[in-house]
DNA sequence: ACTATATTTAACAATTAGGTTAAATGTTAA
DNA sequence: TTAACATTTAACCTAATTGTTAAATATAGT
């Protein structure tokens, strides 16, 4: 829900870094958790703040909650960037 | 220095107000205070976090400080994101 | 129903962020 | 050098963020 939303979402290296792995694929949370030094309850949260920006998606399967990439919110980052940088280029472009 | 100052610069609705001002060109530190409620000080701030992150500059003139934006900065973001889109398009630009 | 596994939520402590007022700094002009 | 103006810095307060551990919830298998 909006600029704010995302771009809180983003201002912190491990929900940036959570991004960055999950644009390879869906992961469990708890494989995520893997990858950090932080407890699971931490991870837990970015990732809870990662869904309120509308960044990820979540699936339960069975035991396990997969969590997905949603780039499409980036867009109006994208485009506000864009704006601001006067680049018209790709604010043109959908 | 990096993308973390950057994103914590643009994580604040007051700075992302500023640099949107500044896109109509530079401006007085107090000019860009009249253009909100909060005091002084607290805008004063929010310019120094935007200067540490590079995206602004100051020049001194007489009384006054004088900001403008320094767009070039936000390419690094602008790259992240559209990397994580998988927008090749934009990725392979300049 | 019980146990093990996966994940989230609650309660708390420590740190960071953003606001305020008051004091300090830098500049210009009298 | 004093006064007025423009801006920043310091000291302080409160609220938000991030991390931890422990408890709660959900699912699957026995």
């Amino acid at each position: 829900m909006g600029l704010q939303n995302t771009m809180r979402a983003l201002s912190d290296p491990i929900r940036r870094e959570i991004l960055n792995l999950l644009k390879g694929g869906r992961m469990a949370a708890g494989d995520i958790v893997d990858r950090f030094e932080v407890t699971g309850a931490s991870i837990s949260r970015h990732l809870s703040v990662l869904k309120e920006a509308d960044l990820i998606r979540d699936k339960r399967e069975g035991k396990h909650i997969y969590y997905e990439l949603n780039a499409s919110v980036l867009e109006e980052i994208l485009l506000w960037i864009a704006d601001l940088k006067g680049d018209e280029q790709y604010d043109q472009k959908q």
